[in-house]
DNA sequence: CGACATATTGAACACTTGTTCAATAGTGAA
DNA sequence: TTCACTATTGAACAAGTGTTCAATATGTCG
């Protein structure tokens, strides 16, 4: 029998090795919160050896870091595509955005913990403080530009579109918080019809008066 | 001169002692998030030797639990207090419920970061989770009540007061979570008027049809 | 005043953590 | 095929973690 060399590991492109740590960091930290973001349970979820992360970041804090961009980036690209699925209506696109933002793989009780993990790091980061400003900015960008065209639309020129994008921001973050933490306190279904009234109250109320 | 024994310690009260443990474990936690809810820190805190915390609490997990229950129950009650004190009008009662909710102690970067620690071990520690479920409920039925009585007013027999309390409890825990992790987007006067906006638009958009 | 009950101590334990760095081994170029 | 570059390894380190438990010191009761 010849013998074949079985290659204890082998090399990548610098790139797809760092979006496999990325991508490895975002799976420890779902299954296990912050706890799960240590250097050798990421290795090991990379198959990889606890060093080579060292070669590819200053630390697990940018890594970490890292992750939470690519998060942040992903959700709203998912958000954004739907939006654009959704047609012309100001009206119908801001009904999209609500839809994905409270349905997998968005909505999970999972996803929320890795978001507690970065929350919890904005003290010490002020990397991670940077993108939270960064990637919240542009999700608030985008819904501000919904709910300016409905704006347009309704010729009401009452609307704040900066707090009512803030508002609304606001009430998804807080249902979808809430609905991580206790699944039965209420449905998504249930959210979304509370955020579809917020919006609705945004036209009704001042263009009724 | 005499010799004036200085004691190493002294001797205090089960309940006392608890009490101080606790309250050192929210100092801790709001000094450094998950990070300072260590024996070790808690006990220098508290003035204690680290053997103390595991005499008066199962583990460490037991007594950051305890901690919880008394943030969340002591929150809710200034909350009441306040809510007291602004009369008989339940319009005037839900002004000052959000007032005292976007108010130092409680809008506070720093006991954001305890909730966050809070939050985070919901996942592993049922004890955890249970207190979530009980103070939650608890708030929520407080909001309820108030939300109930402005129904019963109005004469508006279309608001689900379930709704209505879970859409604003979430609409001022969103404002809240996002405040604490920028103060610069927007001002806690700015989310008092959002969270009154949502409320009124309860009353007029339906009242008004 | 003396003795008992026990609140309190802190060293010791077995783990986990992030980082470092010399050694190793894949891989593309010559 | 050989060389050289460097991606990758993994042992070692210092520092931190929670829990245990025999020893100690304190306040109280008889």
């Amino acid at each position: 029998m010849s013998e074949l060399p079985i290659p204890k590991h082998h090399r990548v492109t610098q790139e797809v090795r760092r979006e496999a740590l990325i991508r490895a960091t975002l799976d420890c930290l779902a299954e296990a919160g912050s706890d799960g973001a240590s250097v050798r349970k990421i290795a090991a979820r990379a198959n990889v050896s606890i060093g080579l992360i060292n070669h590819y970041f200053a630390g697990i804090e940018a890594l970490v870091a890292e992750a939470y961009r690519l998060l942040a980036t992903e959700l709203l690209e998912s958000i954004e595509k739907a939006v654009e699925e959704a047609g012309t209506e100001p009206r119908a696109k801001i009904s999209a955005f609500l839809r994905q933002s409270f349905a997998p793989p968005n909505l999970d009780y999972k996803v929320l913990h890795v978001w507690i993990a970065f929350w919890s790091m904005t003290r010490r980061s002020h990397e991670v403080q940077s993108i939270h400003d960064e990637t919240y900015g542009a999700y608030r960008t985008v819904l501000e530009g919904l709910l300016g065209a409905l704006k347009d639309q309704s010729g009401d020129q009452e609307i704040s579109v900066r707090l009512a994008a803030i508002g609304l921001s606001a009430l998804i973050d807080g249902l979808w918080l809430e609905w991580c933490l206790n699944q039965k306190t209420f449905s998504p279904d249930e959210a979304i019809r509370l955020c579809e009234a917020w919006v609705e109250s945004l036209i009704t109320v001042r263009s009724g008066r």
